[in-house]
DNA sequence: CGATTAATTGAGTGACCGTTCAACCACAGA
DNA sequence: TCTGTGGTTGAACGGTCACTCAATTAATCG
């Protein structure tokens, strides 16, 4: 730590004309609330919900979802990703947690649908992605 | 497979009132169209977005710099995660790699910038998740 | 040139994660 | 209540991935 900091100390020399022991606290300071401008739980949050879309089945279900503006039985998303009824189950259960989609219950038939929240991040990552 | 699609024609034996096997090939199909609905190549490509992102030390360094508004050092974002400088570089590069952040030569120093990309999916991110 | 420093690269390792298998729960219908 | 079906759960396994260490490149300065 006091080796990276030294570093920062010498960066500072550089782009400051001169550069007292202050300064690169002062940095330092600056640094941190950058990173911890919203707090660390919500931080931690905004990563569950990526890992959850970070799986190529679970995002291909979340897709399917988003495309399909409805709900969607198990038994039609078992046919759009190539897994065991068991990991359908797995990624769905773990895709409710991160409130990327819902669940409900249908007579002896489950549906799932897509949240708003999926909704906005499909839409933002294809149009940001599409244009290159 | 064929497992799977028997228990799809039961279910649309369930939602229509009569069902032919025509019906359930033509569900196939549909439900195929909305997964393939953007091609798997740009798929893929937005999957290794959110691979890039959905890291913990990669995701606080894009927020940081989404927050600078501008760039930073290395020797900077040193001081905001806590691996070793090897780790933050390979880091770095991963979130090039996604067109997540861009970087500039700078004498002796090594500058990052997040890019367009970036700053709209931890915007959508954090208004998503913010709000519950 | 030799020395020092910023940063990257590659190999190796430990932990996590996605998948499957088997067992299980919930519910519908006879 | 018994049976069959839709779906979930937990354990276990195999592969991937983030990290560190050591070596290397690139650039500055004496």
């Amino acid at each position: 730590m006091t080796e990276a900091t030294e570093r920062l100390r010498r960066y500072l020399d550089d782009e400051l004309e001169e550069c007292r022991g202050e300064d690169v606290d002062r940095r330092l300071d600056e640094l941190s609330a950058l990173e911890a401008a919203l707090g660390t739980e919500q931080a931690n949050a905004e990563l569950d919900v990526l890992s959850a879309l970070a799986s190529e089945t679970r995002y291909a279900l979340v897709r399917t979802l988003v495309a399909a503006q409805g709900e969607l039985c198990v038994c039609e998303l078992n046919a759009v990703v190539d897994v065991t009824e068991s990991g359908l189950s797995h990624a769905l259960s773990k895709l409710v947690d991160a409130g990327l989609v819902t669940d409900r219950k249908d007579g002896r038939w489950k549906k799932y649908r897509a949240t708003n929240r999926a909704v906005a991040l499909v839409t933002v990552l294809e149009g940001s992605v599409n244009d290159e």
